[in-house]
DNA sequence: GCTTGACCTTCCAGTTGATGGAAGGTTTAC
DNA sequence: GTAAACCTTCCATCAACTGGAAGGTCAAGC
C-alpha cells in the first residue's frame, strides 16, 4: 500500500511517516517502481506502535527505546515496564504541576471584580512580589 | 541596574530578557555609555511580571495582551478575569489528558510481568489494535 | 601597566515534533 | 487529453528559549 493508506491505517499522517524515517526512527520504506513509498502490514503494525506510544507520552527517544525492545526477541519484560512506571511518574509530576499553576489562577480568578473598571488584583498580584529579593 | 542584576531580581535569565527585548514582547532597554543595557525599578517589574504570568501558564502571545492590560489605565478588569479563567479552562482540559494517558501507562504496567523474559504485555498492547481499522 | 575574571555585546545554530507549502512527477478515471 | 488525487523532495515555520562563539568592557590586584 502506499503512504496515505499506511497513515489512514496507523493513524499518523503521511507528513510524519516521512519525518520518522528522516530521522531514522523507522527503516526506509520500500519503493515502487514509480519511487512511492510502499508499505506492508508489518511495517504498519510499527507506525501503529508508534502512534499509540507517542499518544501516552513516550517522546521519540523514549519510542526509539520502545521500538527496539518490540524488535527484540531477547528482550526483558522488564525494561519496557520500567520505561511504562518512569512514564508515568512523570506524567504524575507534570500533572500536579499544572495543578499548582490552575490553583494560583483559581485565586487570582476570585480576588478581582472582573467588571468595567481598570482596578485589578490579578495584574496587582502578577506584578507584585512572588519571592522576596533575595 | 545591568542585565544580569535585572534577571536575579526578575527570575529570569539574561538571555531571555534579551530574546523578550528582541521580539518586542518589551521595550528595547536604555543603553549606558560602553553600550550595556540598563535596567530601573519600572522595567524589573515588568519582567517580574512576565516570569510570573509564565510560571502560571500563559503563553508569550497572552503575556503580550497581558502587558497590554497592565500598561492601559484604562483597562476593564474583566478581560484579565476573562484571561484568567480561560488558562485555567486550558490547564484543566490538559490535565485531564494527562490523566487518561497516564491511566493508560498504569493498565499498561498492571498487566507485564516485568520479569526477565520477553513476554511482554505492554509491547503486545502498544503494537496491538487501538481502533479497528474504518 | 598588565593580567585575570566577570561582566557585557551580537549573531548564529540547535532543541522537539512535527506541519505547511512550493514545485514538480504519477496514476487513474472519464 | 485533462483533471483530480496521488506521490516525491526540499525548505521554512512554529514556541520559547538555550548554548556557544567571537569579541568588547570593567574592576581588582600585583
Amino acid at each position: 500500500m502506499n503512504i496515505s493508506e499506511a497513515a489512514r491505517r496507523s493513524g499518523l499522517s503521511t507528513k510524519t511517516i516521512r519525518y520518522y524515517e528522516d530521522i531514522d526512527l523507522i527503516a526506509p520504506a520500500q519503493r515502487g517502481d514509480n519511487g512511492y513509498r510502499r508499505y506492508d502490514t508489518a511495517a504498519v503494525e510499527e507506525l501503529h506502535f508508534l502512534a499509540r506510544a507517542r499518544e501516552v507520552g513516550f517522546d521519540l527517544k523514549e519510542c526509539r527505546q520502545l521500538l527496539g525492545l518490540l524488535r527484540d526477541s531477547h528482550r526483558q519484560s522488564r525494561h519496557a515496564r520500567d520505561l511504562v512506571l518512569e512514564k508515568s511518574a512523570q506524567l504524575g509530576r507534570r500533572i500536579q504541576q499544572l495543578r499548582a499553576m490552575q490553583s494560583v489562577l483559581e485565586t487570582l480568578a476570585q480576588r478581582c471584580h472582573g467588571d468595567e473598571g481598570p482596578e485589578c488584583a490579578i495584574l496587582e498580584d502578577l506584578a507584585g512580589a512572588s519571592e522576596p529579593v533575595k
